[in-house]
RNA sequence: GCGCCCGUAGCUCAGCUGGAUAGAGCGUCGGCCUCCGGAGCCGAAGGUCGCAGGUUCGAAUCCUGCCGGGCGCACCA
């Protein structure tokens, strides 16, 4: 805040300069921290980028613009070093203590109301750790929008009509002989994780179809009962499919995601949505019955026009099979439209769970259960889609169903969140019992599988880091209480998922290695949890000593830390600062891999300077204030990191 | 064929809208627990930034071409 603050006041002020110096006026005055703190806190190459307008060297722009510069407050002095950059330098001592006071306010509101769709597991077996990528991500950007004061709506967008329910559906009828009743005791037998069978079973009749291509006819069948929505076998899609997504819900809550309300893909049909989204393409002449061709008889959208898809071999894309059925685009491009509140909202809602604090999440339902007083959901001013790279293609065209429809705004808001698919390392995949083929040793990764069964679970994965992080609580500092310890293995097990899932760019495919995503060393979440730790401690003894470290709201202004920050201490002050603008970037960018590393380096050079500057042992009153005052940032820094990437905050480890 | 993405240290990755000496983690080697907890810290070795041009005062970063790898372009989702 006070950063953003003293940046914006740099670069109207250079402006200024500039203007009535030279008689030029620049748009953007580039002011970022130079690359060692010797030369300051923001530095600008203003005067280089003006060298040859201005017909003078840099040097001497930059002592021009420097002198008679108006300064903030909180910069003490300006400074022209090397080939012409002009440097500024804070006051350090004023600077940090209004920083204190400002960590961790809640930010304004900005009125904006945004819907991030994020997880849309397939409801048809266990999740595995890409779909947790995609959640991982979703939670993360949700955390950082309400961060940056939006009001956000979070949608998880069921496919409970879709060709793999259908196949395991057709794995219980048909492979098992089972129907509702023999499906629902396995529901209820809390010895089979529902899922997990589900996995293994939707694995069996993709073998199956391989076998036997005829059974082909099987999955049409099941799926086109499933979508008329008549009948046992669709009773059976139905339950098979809200089984799933209870268990979905449940591993997502293990690390600290919540949905506001479940969006299924059977009521967007049954509740009419999809005919009046139908009616409006129709009529803006862009989506076109074939009369004859390849798709002769199917209702397409036209694509050759758009200026988005030239060159491409196949323009048209079908929104309608012959067969009447619709889409899986089409359907999308209804919930689009829906989202934004510009079909309306007839959805009816029903309760699908609740969660511990009581809050209730929503499902739609064409049953006519409805709840009278559910809330409202649609309606948003932007829309974020987080979905994998692979459906940027069917993403584009949503977007394009948007703007032939006239909504350009809204075309324009729908932002595909994109990011690369978690892949499994050639050890990781031997480690599950894979053959892995010659061929395949060679390549950086296998790509997962969920009809051939090949992937990493994702409940798997968090037993398993729990598993390690309580053998080493139990060895080495265990409390004695049995429910400390275990809760204190949730917290690393969450700590190392969520940020090995956030630490790589979005656009780089992770080669998934258990051993790697084990690690609580280095670069990881437990890390930051374990320096964070550590300074919870400090203060705790401070408190047991009768310390008072007179870092309250009221007592800053007495506080009493003598001169200013030495480097190794202001270091830390100031890379705390740019927080905020790590989580403005992150979300313009939609990079959080940006906060994640942020935090790493902040807390790498916390730990530095803890190992240097003893605290408590300070006999100095001044110097250890100063000290505790800088602890105290960095506590609170990452205590609003923690919250913003789902991290949760030990009291000890 | 068309489109998108990746190529930086042995391995996995940072490097922000061009800017000051290209940085981390892991691994390797060597140090540091009578001292706020060693899930930590300090140091060393290790790089033709895939290749070739171009733009610029300045290119890992922008542009063009090429090489290598991945993904997408269904009456699947």
């Amino acid at each position: 805040m006070i950063l953003e603050q003293i940046t914006d006041q740099l670069s109207d002020a250079i402006k200024a300069r500039v203007l009535t110096l030279f008689g030029i006026p620049i748009d953007r005055v580039v002011l970022q921290a130079p690359p060692r703190l010797a030369m300051g806190d923001l530095a600008t190459p203003v005067a280089m980028e003006l060298a040859k307008q201005a017909r003078k060297a840099p040097r001497q722009i930059a002592e021009a613009i420097a002198s008679g510069l108006e300064l903030p407050v909180a910069v003490s002095r300006v400074s022209v070093e090397g080939a012409g950059y002009l440097n500024f330098h804070f006051d350090r001592r004023l600077f940090t203590l209004e920083f204190l006071r400002a960590i961790g306010a809640p930010p304004s509101a900005t009125g904006h109301r945004v819907t991030v769709e994020h997880t849309n597991i397939n409801p048809n077996k266990a999740a595995h750790i890409g779909h947790l990528r995609n959640a991982v991500l979703g939670d993360t950007l949700i955390r950082c929008l309400v961060a940056l004061g939006n009001h956000v709506e979070r949608q998880n967008y069921i496919d409970d009509t879709g060709v793999q329910v259908a196949d395991v559906v057709v794995g219980f009828e048909r492979l098992l002989g089972e129907g509702i009743a023999e499906v629902e005791k396995r529901i209820a037998d809390p010895s089979v994780r529902f899922d997990y069978f589900c996995w293994d079973l939707y694995a069996r009749t993709g073998q199956h179809y391989e076998k036997h291509p005829e059974a082909i006819e099987w999955r049409k069948e099941t799926l086109h009962r499933i979508e008329k929505g008549e009948g046992e076998t669709a009773r059976l899609g139905a339950i098979v499919a809200k089984a799933i997504v209870t268990r979905h819900l449940e591993t997502a809550l293990r690390l600290g995601i919540e949905y506001d309300v479940l969006v299924k893909e059977s009521d967007i049909i049954r509740q009419r949505f999809w005919d009046r989204a139908f009616e409006l393409l129709k009529t803006s002449g862009s989506v076109v019955f074939e009369e004859e061709g390849k798709h002769k008889g199917c209702w397409v959208m036209k694509l050759a026009d758009s200026a988005e898809f030239e060159g491409m071999e196949e323009p048209d894309k079908i929104l309608v099979r012959s067969n009447g059925t619709v889409t899986y685009v089409g359907k999308d491009i209804a919930y689009q439209l829906w989202k934004f509140g510009l079909i309306g909202d007839t959805f009816a809602y029903r309760e699908f769970r609740r969660y511990d604090d009581g809050r209730i999440v929503w499902e739609t339902t064409s049953e006519g259960d409805g709840i009278e007083g559910a809330p409202h959901f649609g309606g948003a001013q932007s829309v974020y889609n987080v979905i994998d790279v692979r459906q940027g293609y069917l993403q584009k065209i949503v977007k394009e169903g948007l703007r032939i429809l006239g909504h350009q705004t809204e075309s324009e808001r729908s932002i595909h969140f994109s990011y690369e698919m978690v892949a499994l390392s050639p050890a990781t995949a031997k480690a599950l019992g894979v053959d892995v083929k010659p061929e395949d040793e060679q390549k950086a990764y296998l790509e997962m599988s969920g009809r051939k069964g090949l992937g990493v679970k994702a409940d798997d994965m968090l037993d398993e880091l729990e598993a390690k992080a309580r053998e080493k609580i139990s060895s080495e500092r265990s409390t004695g209480s049995e429910a400390d310890d275990a809760k204190l293995a949730r917290q690393i097990a969450i700590a190392a998922l969520r940020y090995f899932m956030l630490k790589y760019g979005r656009t780089k495919v992770i080669a998934f290695d258990v051993n790697e995503a084990l690690s609580f060393e280095g670069d990881s979440g437990p890390y930051l949890q374990y320096s964070t730790v550590r300074v919870g401690n400090i203060f705790r003894k401070m408190e047991e000593r009768g310390v008072d470290p007179m870092l309250g709201k009221s007592q800053l202004d007495r506080l009493a830390i003598g001169e200013e920050l030495v480097d190794d201490m202001w270091q830390i002050v100031r890379m705390s600062a740019d927080t905020d603008n790590v989580i403005r970037r992150a979300v313009e960018t939609l990079e959080l891999s940006l906060v994640t590393r942020h935090a790493f380096d902040l807390a790498q050079t916390f730990n530095s300077f803890y190992h240097k500057f003893p605290i408590l042992n300070e006999k100095d009153d001044a110097e250890r204030q100063r000290r505790a005052v800088v602890a105290e940032v960095f506590r609170r820094t990452m205590n609003q990191i923690f919250d913003l990437v789902g991290i949760p905050m030990p009291d000890r480890m």
